[in-house]
DNA sequence: GCCCAATGCGCC
DNA sequence: AAAGGGCGCATTGGGC
């Protein structure tokens, strides 16, 4: 499947919602019907069963079925959610929102693409600060030229590069980001484009990232700010439940490799906490830092300088991270736990004397960055599937629980967010929800890692607001 | 007018 | 508070 060549599935894209027509079903094979040879009548290639079939005999000959046929049913009821998430929506306060931007940025513009009332002050403070009276500050090259004007040495406009200058136009000029930011991606524009009815309706790519992550196509909602979660309001009567999976990426790394002292360092609760005590690092802002090198390939500043303390203390799971790494350099395929394969990259390993010192030193660091990213697949890959899992098995509770009700009367899924799940619920069964929430934590964890005694804590809260969940 | 790259920043 | 991985989106500013 992995190996094969994109084909019309493939291109289907948002025309998957269109009925083919013309096209009657078969008549008398049933969908799970799995003895009966699935021989389709047609030669449509976009034909269910074909497909169905085409999977079936990849996976009989794929390395471990048993695993990658687990893949298969996460991604499909990954997809199923999707669509019942879209369907469902995400409770959206239009005035919440509108009041959020009002206090941030002022009362909405009557005339469209005029700055809201604080932005334009702001605005102003700035060019009277840089002595700029036509400045754009939202134009990244005007903004550098007044400010090289003005005597203030810097390469960009990056606001952690700002941070680090000393000019009285500084701060506005930060705040003024921030403001502009929030207007131009979740503003009234926004509003007006993504939320109906109450409800913001997120375009999900389930399987859209290669790591195997979800993607969104428009109305960003794997970027919603934190500003404006507190426009997320349940309806009245019901709760918001949000859970999320505290440290999973690296309770994922330990549990893939089977390093045993990382996965007791996890198992009382604070993973970084855990790697203190056992006195690989002093702090936890050192042991988290160290853990995100390890996962990213930190090379340098004191992510890089902690690594080898790390490696030290939690061998076999730094020489998983290694290896995905040198495998990666070398231009091989890398696999995530159920077995999603990685994209082949090129081999930058081998010696070619046909290049000159620059272009051979352009291909070793081509090679990092490949390996960067094929010990970031794993994990990253992994964590994805422990998540679909996660969702998966809430769902099936979520089912037994309010068996006989439609989709939206009971408590259902409404937001997915990479590690984090909000769960729409009648205030009165709020609890069981989250009862439920963490029962399918443990049964992800089972589905990926076996008996492996590893353990995956939430942070689980009822709140009548998305942001008053910690 | 449309198309595209660069820039910057939101999320995990 | 970036560095190191993965993304999407709005805006600017250049090309045609």
């Amino acid at each position: 499947m992995a190996q094969a060549q994109p084909g019309p599935w493939d291109a289907l894209g948002a025309a998957v919602l269109t009925p083919i027509e013309g096209r009657s079903g078969p008549a008398h094979s049933t969908l799970f019907d799995f003895e009966q040879p699935l021989v389709s009548e047609t030669t449509d290639p976009l034909d269910a069963l074909n497909e169905f079939e085409r999977q079936r005999v990849s996976l009989a000959g794929s390395v471990d079925p048993a695993r990658l046929s687990r893949l298969l049913a996460a991604e499909s009821v990954g997809a199923l959610i999707a669509a019942e998430m879209r369907f469902a929506g995400l409770p959206w306060s239009v005035s919440a929102h509108d009041q959020i931007l009002t206090e941030m940025l002022g009362p909405r513009p009557t005339v469209e693409g005029d700055r809201p009332s604080k932005l334009q002050f702001l605005a102003e403070k700035i060019r009277s600060l840089l002595d700029a009276p036509q400045l754009n500050p939202d134009s990244p090259n005007d903004l550098l030229r007044a400010l090289t004007v003005a005597g203030v040495q810097t390469t960009s406009t990056r606001a952690w590069e700002l941070k680090q200058l000393k000019h009285p136009a500084i701060e506005p000029l930060l705040e003024y980001k921030k403001m502009s930011r929030l207007l131009a991606a979740n503003g009234w524009n926004w509003l007006d484009s993504w939320v109906r009815d109450g409800r913001f309706r997120p375009d999900y790519v389930p399987g859209g990232v290669v790591t195997g992550r979800w993607a969104t196509s428009g109305g960003g909602a794997l970027q919603l700010p934190h500003l404006i979660r507190g426009a997320v309001i349940p309806d009245a009567g019901w709760k918001l439940v949000v859970a999320d999976a505290s440290q999973l990426e690296p309770r994922i790394l330990a549990a893939m490799s089977a390093d045993r002292g990382m996965v007791e360092a996890g198992a009382s609760g604070d993973l970084y906490e855990g790697i203190v005590a056992s006195g690989a690092v002093e702090t936890r802002a050192q042991a988290k830092l160290a853990m995100l090198g390890a996962m990213y390939g930190a090379t340098t500043g004191e992510s890089g300088r902690l690594m080898p303390k790390l490696a030290r203390a939690y061998p076999r799971a730094i020489q998983m991270v290694e290896d995905a790494a040198r495998a990666g350099e070398r231009g091989e395929v890398v696999s995530t736990q159920l077995g999603r394969g990685s994209p082949r990259g090129a081999d930058t390993g081998t010696y070619d004397d046909s290049l000159t010192p620059a272009q051979r030193s352009a291909e070793r660091e081509r090679g990092r960055s490949w390996g960067r990213f094929t010990r970031n697949f794993i994990v990253q890959g992994t964590a994805a599937e422990w998540a679909l899992c996660w969702m998966a098995s809430i769902r099936v509770r979520l089912d037994a629980l309010a068996a006989g009700t439609w989709l939206t009367e009971s408590p259902h899924l409404v937001f997915f967010l990479h590690d984090e799940v909000v769960i729409h619920s009648p205030a009165e069964s709020a609890e069981a929800v989250a009862v439920l929430v963490a029962d399918a934590a443990h049964e992800a964890g089972r589905l990926l890692f076996g008996g492996l005694p590893v353990t995956f804590p939430l942070t689980v809260a009822i709140v009548d607001r998305y942001d008053a969940a910690k």
